[in-house]
DNA sequence: CAGAATAGCGTGCGCGCCGCACGCATACGT
DNA sequence: ACGTATGCGTGCGGCGCGCACGCTATTCTG
């Protein structure tokens, strides 16, 4: 039955939602991580490295914030030496955000943890159930029920 | 390659927890259902349909919030008309939440209305496909990378 | 049986994050 | 050249959360 997927599906979201799984999880990432990155300004680095540089105003949707808020993160970022400002060459008003080195290498590092993490969890599973459910996953975030 | 999928799984789950996803899907849900409801309130509504009437601190983790948190949330809920506290029989300086008739029609909605949606957004899967990716996502949730 | 120690809930307090509105600097149009 | 529009950063008010306290009821102990 149909209507049962669509039941299933979301009480696992809700769950996977559930704020204390969140901290968790990137309490675990960020751990030895410096005190700069954490649950917050996590997505502003894997914002960036995803669109590369770019002002605030246009990562600010990819992050799912406001543009003060991409700002306040930035900014903390750069006091950490992990987010560069540079001024944009053709418009002088705007101020691009970009990683530096080690803003690059963070986010690398961040999320090959990440993967190790989610790929040890899977271990027990079988290789080809496990590549499917990574495919349908991909395509339910995509054009799934969040536009 | 095995850390090939946990990037990518890794991937669409940052775009998932983004906080517009949340913010946007509950909205959507929660619209002409009252203001008593929403994002934040909803979480305890779903965890006492599944756990049946209990104490605050019993739900606290279900919900992943501290005991005061779901104090104030269900006092919201009371409010409202959804949730009833009621002493518990066993032990007199306990309160029990339970859900109001209300309460219980308006959860059964609010997850119909979520189930639907879901279906709708997977009306072009494959039923198997879907039927896969929902047992998969239950067992990734239950026994993932988040304890 | 009485008093002390424990457990449970609700609330005041301080903190942190967010969205909105304002100010300043720069770019564009007439 | 001047007015309008755009873009960024910051002050402000609001809200939710965790922590600590007070009160009540229960349990343990002598």
């Amino acid at each position: 039955m149909e209507t049962e997927v669509g039941r299933e599906i979301a009480d696992a979201l809700g769950v996977l939602l559930k704020r204390s799984t969140r901290q968790e999880l990137h309490r675990a990432l960020t751990v030895d991580m410096g005190e700069a990155v954490d649950e917050l300004t996590y997505p502003v680095l894997s914002g960036l490295e995803r669109t590369g540089p770019c002002s605030a105003a246009d990562l600010a949707p990819e992050v799912g914030l406001d543009r003060s808020g991409v700002t306040r993160r930035a900014s903390r970022l750069e006091e950490a030496g992990l987010v560069r400002r540079e001024a944009d060459p053709s418009d002088r008003r705007a101020t691009l955000l970009a990683l530096t080195d080690a803003g690059q290498c963070t986010v690398q590092m961040l999320r090959e943890r990440l993967s190790a993490r989610i790929t040890a969890s899977l271990a027990s599973w079988p290789a080809d159930e496990a590549e499917a459910f990574a495919n349908s996953l991909r395509r339910f975030v995509t054009d799934g029920p969040f536009a």
